[in-house]
RNA sequence: GCGCCCAUAGCUCAGCGGAUAGAGCAACUGCCUUCUAAGCAGUGGGUCGGAGGUUCGAUUCCUCCUGGGCGCGCCA
């Protein structure tokens, strides 16, 4: 993996690269194995490459980290390091020069130039016609993060709401509307919901209703008039819906990011035919077949073995039409890759669902493979776990039903309102905040919240929804964060003009902890992308909020000693500052000046 | 049956090859006449589910086992 240059990290891995080059000649597999030391008596960095690397070559581990160290000290030309000290059975420990650490400072949390991949990431895709619920929570703000962050290091990001506007559901719901003749009558989303409900009574005991839906899927996906009015009426009715909880959540998506199921009908029928003109039975890796009147793709291994098998051991295929001529899931999601990459002209794909569909993109992934439709580009599909309730089943309502997502929303904003009350009810922690403070505080700490608990779990458990520990005044959670940006805003609204360009001075060791995290900021960016680990960036800013709180209880900022000293407490708390707000700012959360 | 994910402190979770396994909650002890105490400092708490293997080194990688979750032909 690449490092870009500017870090401490990067910089570090080159000249290690160099070194080792120099030592042991060139060779293909030399790595530089840096990474930030555990305990801080070990230096700032550590190289671990002198261990294996001398095993190979019949050397003494600790003699040869010490030609390296020489080595690395002797190409050292931009003096980035204080020392570099053989320790233990042969790791070799890095201390960073001061100097260096405050250059790696400059400029810390600004964007990278554009220029680089463009990507498309495929998130939150709810259903339209129902409420948006919990189940569409995470990769709402699971993708809404990736787009933040990638757009962050210089990528193109295209977003994608692949919207479910198409399926048989639609057929029940016109059919209904249709037969009541509420046609030109405004619906809103409550009778939608409670429409489709009836809808589906009756298909339960109504033959006839049944057959005329499926007539009405038909009629909307040939496009007739009736139909399709009844079916935009669904459709503007319930976006408003969505993209109201979309801002509510803080969302990017917009309307024109959205592009449902219904845009790729057209393409639909192209697919499947390319598929199959291309790949007839008996063709490898990939066939095409026709097996009780279902259009089947089966797909095959280097050792022409079936890649896929059902419970009963036969070859599992992906279905891409019906028995009945309909189209399903799969075709729809080949249609829109093949539009991302011909169209949207993409080089990297992310879909962000649940990690039940795994199987489903394992499959549908390999056939676009086969097929020949992603070349180089790069496939990702990031799962996430299920929310739980207290008792560790999906997280529903008493009466069993979905917990809505505007319901849910509304409650953790309402909790973080009491918790401002209560301080402002406490004489000791008032703050004398106007009825507007007090509501964009609630706002920013409530929804933060939700969203922060959402983040800072690994990405593939399942985890239990908790509005009392994400709201929890301690601990790794978005107010402790959100406070301690609170607290810098405060001692520099108190410092009045912030100094121009001061001489940073790491003498205090809590100074130069905070700076050597904040250097740290890209190098985390860098982990965070591979393999999506948001939840690495959530740890990296608690542990630059816990470092910050070390600072402020053991470094007067505005009663420091000397003026320079000061103006250098205040540059460090307006990187920290900056670093913070960006940081949460890449997780989709607010700051507050004040809380 | 096959596949994917999970098992770490009493609880909720970090830690996807490196040095004595980390947080928060809960329990106990200190610190507000000094920049926001939604804070800080400290104490106690672990056979990393079990058994093998690879490695100089394994919570981390591989195999098997146990126990949980999820998925597997016309839903999405």
């Amino acid at each position: 993996m690449e490092v870009p240059m500017a870090t401490l990290a990067g910089r570090l891995e080159a000249l290690t690269l160099r070194a080792l080059e120099q030592i042991v000649g060139d060779s293909d597999a030399l790595a530089a194995q840096i990474a930030p030391t555990r305990d801080e008596k070990h230096g700032d960095y550590q190289c671990n490459a002198a261990l294996g690397l001398a095993r190979r070559l019949g050397r003494n581990p600790r003699d040869f980290a010490a030609s390296l160290a020489e080595a690395m000290l002797g190409l050292d030309e931009s003096g980035l390091l204080e020392t570099a000290e053989v320790a233990g059975p042969g790791f070799l420990n890095l201390r960073v020069r001061d100097q260096a650490l405050v250059e790696a400072l400059q400029g810390v949390g600004a964007p990278a130039e554009p220029g680089g991949r463009r990507v498309v990431v495929d998130y939150s895709s709810p259903n339209i016609a129902k409420q948006m619920h919990v189940g569409h929570l995470r990769s709402s703000i699971i993708g809404d993060a990736v787009c933040r962050i990638l757009d962050h290091m210089g990528h193109e990001v295209i977003r994608q709401n692949h919207v479910g506007d198409w399926g048989t559901q639609f057929g029940l719901l016109c059919a209904y509307l249709m037969d009541r003749g509420t046609q030109g009558v405004e619906v809103d989303l409550g009778d939608l919901e409670a429409l489709y409900r009836e809808a589906q009574a009756l298909a339960g005991t109504d033959e006839a209703f049944r057959e005329r839906s499926r007539e009405r899927v038909v009629a909307l996906h040939q496009g007739d008039e009736e139909t399709l009015a009844t079916w935009r009426r669904i459709v503007t009715t319930s976006v408003e819906h969505i993209h109201q909880v979309y801002h509510r959540l803080g969302l990017l998506l917009t309307p024109e990011d959205m592009r449902g199921e219904s845009f790729y009908n057209p393409r639909l029928q192209t697919v499947v035919e390319e598929l199959q003109a291309r790949f007839p039975a008996g063709s490898r890796p990939m066939e095409v077949v026709e097996d009780q009147g279902a259009v089947c793709v089966f797909l095959y291994d280097e050792q022409g073995e079936p890649r896929f098998k059902n419970a009963q051991g036969e070859a599992q295929p992906l279905l891409v039409r019906k028995s009945d001529g309909a189209f399903l899931y799969p075709t729809t999601d080949l249609a829109a890759l093949s539009f991302r990459v011909r169209d949207l002209q993409a080089d990297w794909l992310v879909y962000v669902t649940d990690s039940r569909q795994a199987l489903h993109f394992q499959m549908f992934f390999q056939a676009a493979r086969d097929a020949g439709w992603v070349g180089e580009r790069t496939l990702e599909h990031v799962t996430f776990g299920t929310v739980l309730g207290p008792d560790g089943k999906p997280l529903k309502t008493r009466s069993g039903e979905n917990v809505k997502l505007a319901d849910l929303l509304e409650e953790a904003v309402d909790r973080a309102a009491r918790l401002v009350e209560e301080n402002e009810q406490d004489s000791a922690r008032r703050r004398g905040f106007s009825a507007a403070e007090k509501r964009g505080i609630a706002e920013a700490v409530g929804i933060g919240a939700v969203k922060y608990a959402d983040l800072s779990q690994n990405r593939s458990s399942d985890y239990v929804f908790s509005f009392d520990r994400m709201l929890a005044m301690e601990g790794n959670t978005a107010p402790y964060l959100m406070y301690a940006y609170a607290r810098i805003r405060s001692i520099q609204r108190r410092a009045g003009e912030l100094p121009q360009d001061p001489t940073l001075l790491l003498g205090e060791v809590h100074e130069r902890r905070l700076a050597m995290h904040l250097a740290r900021l890209e190098e985390t960016l860098d982990q965070v992308v591979h393999g999506w680990r948001l939840n690495l960036l959530c740890e990296y800013l608690y542990g630059l909020s816990g470092l910050f709180m070390k600072f402020y209880e053991n470094c007067p900022v505005l009663a420091a000693p000397t003026p320079q000293v000061r103006d250098s407490r205040l540059a460090l708390c307006e990187a920290a500052a900056r670093v913070l707000q960006v940081g949460l700012g890449l997780l989709g959360l607010r700051v507050v000046e004040r809380m």
